[in-house]
DNA sequence: ATACAATGTAGAGTTTACTCTATGTCAAGG
DNA sequence: CCTTGACATAGAGTAAACTCTACATTGTAT
């Protein structure tokens, strides 16, 4: 219903928009990441889809996965629905690896625990002994 | 009590320990995380203490600490019980970040989780049109 | 019209964390 | 005695993901 579906973003209001830098902007085009169209100057006119899309790319980044990974599923979406059920696919793997990713971390966060306890009982004693 | 505390590794046999390579080994000895005795033929000799404290590097590398503070941790460490306060407000701050980690990942994880509901339902859809 | 800010491309440079190569030493087995 | 294999150092090379530079165009405010 809103106007946004219509608005074009120059790279510099893209960049603010997704916090992500010009440069780098660029350097996830040459990649295939993102496409946007170009206006009659070349310029790069971004929509609003894209500000969803690349969301989606950070958070696929944020979570682990390389770039090279995110090329390939971004290649498999521009080829349109034929390719939906690879795309499922890989998002299901990369669940699984999140998952896993998680729970290291949670173990590790059990441990680290642990460790500033030993810490905080250490610091106790060696202070008892200065007095 | 095991004769464990008398043991003394070659690289060799550390890196297979610790399942880092021996390039790896030395060089987090180069970067100062590791400091390794040398026996007469200027061989390093690693102990079970470097078994744990490598066990605890990973711990930290694997939760997304830089090696460059894993080094500084490492230096106060080496310099004994005078910085374990700074040690532990190290490990304290690595928790707060890790925590944060965490909670990310855990919303990245239900997106996730979202996105291939939504795909699930597109692939649905699109295999009732084919018919 | 002119200046200056934003954008374009191509390609070089940076950072992190390894990983590998070249070359040399030394102890033990055949 | 000689070769082989594990180890030593110094320094070069690699991969990923940016990040920056140089230089050319274009859009906009004065």
């Amino acid at each position: 219903m809103s106007r946004g579906d219509f608005m074009k973003y120059s790279i510099g209001d893209f960049s603010k928009l997704t916090n992500l830098s010009i440069h780098t902007l660029r350097y996830y085009e040459k990649e295939n990441l993102i496409s946007p169209e170009r206006n009659s100057a070349n310029r790069r006119c971004y929509t609003e889809n894209d500000v969803k899309w690349v969301e989606f790319i950070k958070r696929l980044k944020d979570t682990g996965m390389p770039i090279k990974e995110i090329k390939h599923y971004s290649e498999l979406r521009s080829k349109g629905d034929s390719t939906l059920a690879e795309r499922m696919e890989m998002l299901i793997q990369h669940r699984q690896f999140l998952n896993e990713q998680i729970s290291k971390l949670q173990e590790h966060q059990l441990k680290l625990n642990d460790k500033i306890d030993f810490y905080r009982e250490k610091i106790k004693t060696s202070n008892t002994e200065i007095r």
